[in-house]
DNA sequence: TGTACATCAGTGAACGCGCGTTCACTGATGTAC
DNA sequence: TGTACATCAGTGAACGCGCGTTCACTGATGTAC
């Protein structure tokens, strides 16, 4: 039967929250349209009232998945280094369906549509203005870190994630935070 | 109709070579044993002579594709910054079917079986202790910033593979290469 | 404000298709004599 | 060395299953009067 306005926009929203939670958990060819109704509580029927396609729910759950980042590190005495403590924390490792999705699907995106990529590229960039924006030196020196950075962090939790036991996962998180921290001071030789 | 032993193996070396390039370039999910038999010539029916499953062949193909690995970079004047000159080519990051498995499939290894995380893992150490030779320091700060390196180098490739265009693609490569050059000298203020 | 009705979100069965796996069959291989 | 035969890698049809998508139907919503 039909509903509401307000719960057309709900249901909305609960399947774009269980997408974006399984596809970072299984990947996009790991979970069906299927699975992801019933985990927001739907039949599978419903879906095409509110994506045209797997590929166009992929897009907007990539989406939503990039949009909801915890930017408190900004406020911290060196950002970069909170930044890389809250990120290459053991918690965030642990939690692939709740975390970044840059780290848990950034792999998969380049065989996806245009609209895909544009949508990964478009938050890549903002996440690389706001870390920039807390760096030093000149425009493309700070953006050029920035994006190092960034790609350090994703990068060393895919890794923390891939490996099989928990020493070797420490060790690589641990390592990930220490080259953040060691960039912001001066080098002992 | 039966094949001599050396054709057996012959055959076999066939199958893992086309699995590690398709799963390289479409994920583990992405390709099924269907595709990976035809691009090694032969029959589907044929494929669980040599393997006991797809989970199987998941494993032996990673393994595979983990092996080729070029380490020339090794000889030159200041390893770290030629691995990161080959490894960031816009060559190689093209060439996802035959480039770094570390980089294309990492990302999806965490899903997989016990067995095929730690081939990723035992690879990965591998390539650390490669990369940490080459380096100063005391054993555990080389040991760490090799991890830091390798981290950043599969975390910008596959960053520069997601995005949609190639100006961000070379803008990346090049803050990767960079970030690995400036790390190896002392830093100006 | 009340009523009559067009709209359309949600349901559940159905579609064709490709998947991983199994199997009876085939004929070249390679061993036993 | 030659022959007879057991072995088994490869073939192609078949299996059940889950996928993405479509559709006739339903009944609550919300608009037109």
């Amino acid at each position: 039967m039909k509903v509401s306005r307000e719960q057309f926009a709900a249901n909305r929203a609960l399947i774009l929250e269980a997408a974006s939670r399984l596809f970072r958990e299984r990947g996009f060819d790991g979970v069906g349209v299927d699975a992801v109704m019933s985990e927001a509580g739907l039949t599978h029927g419903a879906f095409y009232s509110h994506f045209k396609s797997k590929d166009d729910l992929i897009t907007c759950a990539l989406e939503h998945a990039l949009a909801g980042a915890d930017l408190s590190w900004r406020d911290a005495d060196d950002p970069a280094v909170r930044l890389a403590e809250m990120y290459l924390d053991d918690e965030h490792c642990k939690d692939v369906a709740g975390g970044c999705a840059l780290a848990a699907l950034t792999g998969e995106v380049h065989r996806r549509d245009v609209k895909t990529r544009r949508t990964l590229s478009e938050s890549f960039d903002e996440r690389i203005d706001q870390l920039a924006a807390t760096l030093g030196g000149d425009a493309q020196t700070r953006r050029a870190r920035a994006i190092a950075t960034w790609a350090g962090l994703v990068g060393t939790l895919a890794l923390a994630r891939a490996v099989d036991d928990p020493k070797r996962r420490h060790e690589i998180l641990e390592a990930g935070r220490a080259a953040v921290s060691s960039s912001r001071r001066p080098r002992r030789r």
